[in-house]
RNA sequence: GGUCCCGUGGUGUAGUCCGGCCAAUCAUGCCGGCCUUUCGAGCCAGUCACCCGGGUUCAAAUCCCGGCGGGACCA
């Protein structure tokens, strides 16, 4: 590592690292495709295990049927994302397979006395709470604790009669922190969770479930958002029962884009299944399957996470931004191809000869070949890019030929390319029966036009840039139309 | 109301732990110019910041105290 004074180069060092061993793990509750704000975790974590040459974990933490219930086909997005923001992930965990280690847990934290069974009312134990002391409960013998638990795990209890409680210190100068729930019956004959259905009614709560599973995964470090801070100071009471050594923790804060807005799951999931996005693609939301779609590549997206670091900070950051890491990849990465937004005929009075234009793949680099097309006397324009131009006005085909506008859809020629030099607008153009293309734009709306013929081309995914129009992804090459969707500028 | 965290330009960020090389970094944005067979890229220039007040010190973005502001969790 370099001096002080010097200026950061990608992430800071983690701190406690040095023995080398390092344990990262990412824990998302798979209820809805992986957001931007998802992939903030995965590239964090995913860099520091590369760095340290740790281990990485993804662990799904699926342990509340009823509030954040977990959705089946969500494993694999997290799965197939995280792959496709390179991180190599060597191990994958479900909570939900692990139910019996909780319960191996439980049941020694209730012979150690670490835990009791409440049957306190949410309301009686909030007054226990406020008051700062112990319910009846408590201090009951273990032999009655185990009894009611094995009453828990049999079904002798209905949702909220009964709970685990962790002792922790009712005096706790935090009243959240006092004697916190460790497992709960949950109706899963009303909510069956997607992958285990009906099979356990007693459910770990995060805090225990990603307690001992950190433990047992031998987990050092923790990412996580500082509005889980209150669950460390909740886990080091279970460690301490236990023994346990707590993982190194790192917060960082809360991170909005001015563009979307929250990155909420749950809100996602809502809003998408009452028709107001069509799906978890949608241009309009910030989902990794939408970017991807959209034309942003895993390495802008890594960067700009990179970038932000750690900070405890919330942050409100700017599409923008994203968007200027994306567009320094794919200006170099993407071929060039004419698209005509809403076209409107031109006639070319005054050419002699067809005139064959030659365009770049790439203005940068001529070994990617050139495309052509063949003016003749009629070509295509975006209406908007002649409708306000003056009689006698010149401008340019771009790439083709200089002309004077006489309005009314015709134009004078003037001077093939090159010229010497240019007066007036660029405009954009296509042949005449040139291939039909439509445009998913960012709010999800639709333009149509007609794209170069070299357009049919390309493939599905491929990324390009409409010149003088914007970088984007081919979503699908028919016989003689494209569809494609916009990225960014 | 309680507990905790955080305050550097428009947006982010470096620097804060170990005070001086910080008249404060880098990116992005914006403004202007150059270049240009793209409204992309590139080049040049400009703009804009240490929350406030005290204190310690030869010296404070950095340490201390007090405010103010924002956020999270709990109630």
């Amino acid at each position: 590592m370099e001096a002080k004074d010097s200026q950061r180069e990608g992430l800071p060092e983690l701190p406690n690292a040095e023995g080398g061993d390092v344990v990262m793990r990412f824990a998302p509750n798979p209820n809805g495709a992986p957001s931007l704000g998802h992939s903030r975790g995965m590239c964090i974590n995913g860099r520091y295990a590369d760095l340290y040459d740790g281990t990485l974990i993804l662990r799904f933490d699926d342990t509340d049927p009823v509030n954040k219930p977990p959705s089946r086909p969500a494993y694999d997005w997290f799965e197939e994302e995280f792959a496709w923001l390179g991180a190599d992930v060597d191990r994958v965990l479900r909570a939900s397979d692990r139910m019996d280690a909780y319960y191996d847990c439980a049941e020694t934290a209730i012979d150690i006395g670490a835990a009791y069974t409440c049957e306190c009312s949410p309301e009686q134990f909030r007054e226990h709470k406020k008051a700062a002391e112990a319910c009846p409960h408590r201090e009951e013998p273990v032999e009655e604790q185990k009894s009611r638990w094995r009453r828990m795990m049999q079904g002798g209890y209905e949702p909220g009669d009964c709970v685990l409680r962790i002792k922790t210190d009712m005096q706790h100068d935090d009243p959240a922190l006092r004697d916190w729930v460790a497992f709960r019956i949950v109706d899963v004959d009303e909510n069956p969770h997607c992958r285990v259905g009906s099979e356990y009614h007693v459910w770990p709560l995060l805090d225990f479930q990603s307690a001992v599973d950190d433990y047992r995964e031998g987990t050092t470090h923790i990412i996580r958002g500082k509005d889980l801070a209150d669950s460390e100071r909740k886990q080091r009471f279970l460690y301490e029962h236990f023994g346990w050594e707590y993982p190194q923790v790192l917060h960082w804060g809360r991170v909005g884009m001015h563009e979307f807005g929250t990155f909420s799951t749950s809100t996602m999931q809502a809003d998408i299944a009452a028709g107001a996005y069509d799906g978890w693609d949608d241009p309009r939301l910030p989902t990794l399957k939408a970017l991807r779609r959209r034309g942003f590549l895993p390495e802008a997206i890594v960067t700009f996470w990179v970038d932000l670091g750690l900070t405890e900070k919330d942050i409100d950051v700017s599409f923008e931004t994203l968007a200027a890491e994306n567009r320094k990849l794919l200006d170099e990465r993407a071929d060039r191809l004419f698209f005509v937004p809403d076209p409107t005929p031109v006639t070319i009075e005054g050419l002699e000869d067809p005139i064959e234009a030659e365009l770049a793949v790439h203005p940068d680099d001529t070994d990617r070949g050139v495309r052509t097309m063949t003016i003749t006397g009629e070509v295509l324009v975006p209406s908007d890019e002649v409708a306000d131009l003056e009689e006698g006005t010149r401008f340019r085909l771009k790439d083709g030929l200089d002309a004077t506008w006489l309005g009314d859809g015709l134009a004078r020629f003037e001077s093939r390319m090159p010229t010497e030099d240019r007066e007036g607008p660029i405009v954009q153009w296509a042949v005449p029966d040139s291939p039909e293309a439509s445009v998913l734009r960012p709010d999800a709306s639709t333009e149509t036009g007609v794209v170069e013929p070299a357009a049919l081309d390309h493939d599905a995914d491929d990324l390009v840039q409409f010149e003088r129009y914007g970088f984007g992804r081919i979503e699908r090459v028919g016989e003689d139309e494209v569809d494609a969707v916009f990225g960014h500028r």
